[in-house]
DNA sequence: GGTCCGTATTGGTTAATCCAATATTGGATC
DNA sequence: GATCCAATATTGGATTAACCAATACGGACC
């Protein structure tokens, strides 16, 4: 098991860059170093230092300007979706925030699904919960759930949902603790997902989404407990 | 009023590789031509084309492998929220997608506003609602629709969210012909901004969110007939 | 038949150099 | 003194040529 992305250069200026801009040491509003100046401070050449530049740009983070500079924007106004990979890190409210859209989506998705799914689609959802009763290493388990997610969306047939979801999933790999916070009553989630196959298998939207925003609800709020606590824990022994 | 981005190479480059993947010309699971190459395909230095990957990669569009070459993901599966903006163009059935979403995450904003919205705030949706009474020009109400959707969400103090309807803004802004089928019905605009100030003052979420969608859904509704028999028109015409 | 190593292929990075757009400066003009 | 305009400096955009590094592939060897 070889770490699949070797660190680049440009991988490197861009995140430093990022976190920069994230942390406001660079403000909206400003302007960062010309490029020629930056890439010494980084320690690569200007030409990765322009790649990662234009990453930012595709981010929403950073508008260069031929002859003026590279201007800095605010990314909470002109940031990309992509972004709460990065900015998503161990804020409760932040996280809590992130939880809230997550139900709301996840609860239409279900809606969807019951509204749209196949005989076929629900018996391999129905395989998939079974299969993770018997589950028991924390990352299959994670493995497994991302693959429930993703069938939910199979039946949803909404590829912006879909698409939304690929970003979300970057979310848990990134940060592994909040997936775990997420698992960590195993039971609920299990319940939980024998619920969804129900409700999918019902064809009743309505009843669907109520369903699913009240076991996420409880899911969420005891997973942003234990970070909250975690976090607490950390900063007082630190 | 001159063009605020002059065409850039590395952006040329970098649409016509994502146009190809998208519509599986560059199939996924096959490899890019080498960048050697494909920079002579798309008359662009190496360096150039490599920007224009690494974008794309960003996207969750490609995977270069050194040594391997550069690998086409399946855009559904790996491919970020953002890339909607390219995807969403004149089928109908996605834009129906795209609406579905919005309607959900849009309802849940304003449910978020009404129960966290200050006076201060709720007195600026309201001002704003009246000014779209008197907006005559088209951009202009598009501008305004666009500044009333952020003040919700500035009022759902939701970041997520927010970094989501940035994204969604980038289609309004691609797709003029998206926000005019939207915006045909101004009068049914106007009803609904005074239905969500009021619902927003009344500070009742599940009313909110009831409201919002159905709401919502007789406009979509009604914009997707007029883009579909618009799409039929220029089809039996070209 | 399996294993290992060399080589070709391909992405990753750099340097030096020039082009192009913008801002700034300073002088000519009124 | 104010205004306009041209020269200049600054800064991003792009190219060429060259070399490094990881991977795949195929042949030699056991």
């Amino acid at each position: 098991m070889v770490d699949p992305k070797p660190t680049r250069a440009v991988d490197d200026a861009a995140d430093e860059l990022r976190r920069r801009i994230l942390r406001r040491e660079y403000a909206a509003g400003t302007r960062l170093p010309p490029e020629r100046e930056l890439s010494v401070t980084l320690g690569v050449s200007r030409l990765t230092l322009r790649a990662a530049v234009a990453r930012l740009e595709a981010e929403g983070l950073v508008a260069p300007r031929r002859g003026d500079g590279v201007h800095v924007l605010d990314y909470a106004t002109a940031g990309t979706f992509d972004l709460i990979r990065y900015l998503v890190t161990d804020d409760p409210s932040l996280i809590a925030e992130f939880l809230e859209l997550r139900r709301t989506v996840g609860a239409e998705a279900v809606a969807l699904a019951a509204a749209r799914a196949t005989e076929e689609q629900i018996a391999r959802l129905s395989a998939l919960a079974e299969l993770q009763q018997k589950e028991r290493s924390a990352t299959k388990f994670r493995a497994r759930d991302l693959e429930f997610g993703r069938t939910i969306l199979e039946m949803a047939n909404n590829l912006p949902m879909r698409l939304m979801l690929n970003t979300v999933e970057q979310v848990y790999l990134d940060h592994p603790t909040i997936a775990a916070a997420l698992h960590a009553d195993r039971e609920a989630v299990r319940r939980s997902y024998v619920g969804v196959v129900a409700l999918v298998a019902a064809g009743d939207p309505a009843m669907a989404r109520t369903a699913v925003i009240a076991a996420l609800e409880q899911i969420d709020r005891s997973a942003i407990e234990k970070l909250a606590s975690k976090r607490k824990r950390r900063r007082s022994s630190g």
